[in-house]
DNA sequence: TATTGTTATACTCTATAACTATA
DNA sequence: TATAGTTATAGAGTATAACAATA
């Protein structure tokens, strides 16, 4: 489909508004930073879930993947806290980890309660393999900026986050 | 609570590493965009849905009055097609704006399958007061921004948004 | 008493298929 | 035959509550 942007500017509101390809008026919408970003966020998250998907696992479970990585040993909790999610959602996501060959629960080793994760040979493998196509998929965002941009928009993306914490 | 950042700089990847509060290391997270791209939209929503919550709709809901607001006398469907969701998922969204006194189903004109969709008295008052709420809100996260880094922000995501459109 | 992993449960979102009435 | 609104349904994702084992 044909990208055919009519772009105005609203000198009320200070904002561009934009009649999109469907001719449709998004004005209101597109004066959020809030849902341009989630907008953006799902168009990086489209490649992102097809390059996850591709090779067998969800852009959850690479979450817990990424992190297992760069911490072995973490318990089941800590990988929760990690990723913002409950500790309920865990035990299915490992339990899939697991039958995929990719994560271990050892006994921890001071609490009988908790397991300790631990990415396997292949897991670990797989997991910077997966990290380089997934990375290689968003290159193709980059076209958009010059440059610069990327650790500009990295850098703002981090001030956002951080804000509240 | 208090944050607390001890950030270094991954000379393989290029990547700006962050040992974060609690002390996990997001390495391989945090050099994807669309990881930061998602937590900064996370943080932008958590402020935007309680503050649609506070109003008694969620932002589901508000996309569609947005919408409508500016382009009245569209269909279900027509909607459905600009917030980029399905036309099944409208009707009840559309039956809770009617009960809330917010929307307007009509006949339309031409067509005796469909309905043309107008926001109420109400509902347009309503609209552009959580509008000017939204905003409100949102200026929180400009404390981050240096000059023209909003403008900048906007028109990156923008970009990034119509580039596979 | 508090915490870990677990299960059951529920609620939202999203997507699909099928039905009806119109076109 | 195709489309609009509708209904039913099913799958992810997320959140809560409760339980057994352990701290």
């Amino acid at each position: 489909m044909p990208k055919l942007m009519k772009t105005a500017f609203d000198p009320i509101s200070g904002v561009s508004m934009s009649r999109e390809r469907n001719d449709i008026d998004y004005t209101m919408l597109n004066s959020l930073v809030g849902y341009r970003l989630r907008r953006a966020q799902l168009a990086y998250f489209e490649n992102f879930t097809a390059t996850c998907t591709e090779q067998g696992v969800t852009p959850g479970l690479f979450g817990i993947l990424a992190i297992v990585y760069h911490n072995p040993g973490l318990t089941q909790t800590a990988v929760a806290q990690a990723i913002e999610t409950d500790r309920s959602a865990m035990v299915a996501a490992v339990d899939k980890l697991e039958k995929l060959g990719l994560i271990e629960r050892r006994p921890a080793e001071n609490d009988r309660r908790s397991y300790a994760l631990f990415l396997t040979g292949h897991g670990i493998t797989f997991t910077e393999n997966l990290h380089r196509k997934v990375l290689k998929h968003e290159a193709h965002f980059e076209e958009v900026m010059k440059d610069g941009e990327k650790d500009w928009l990295l850098d703002l993306l981090t001030r956002i986050i951080d804000l509240d914490r």
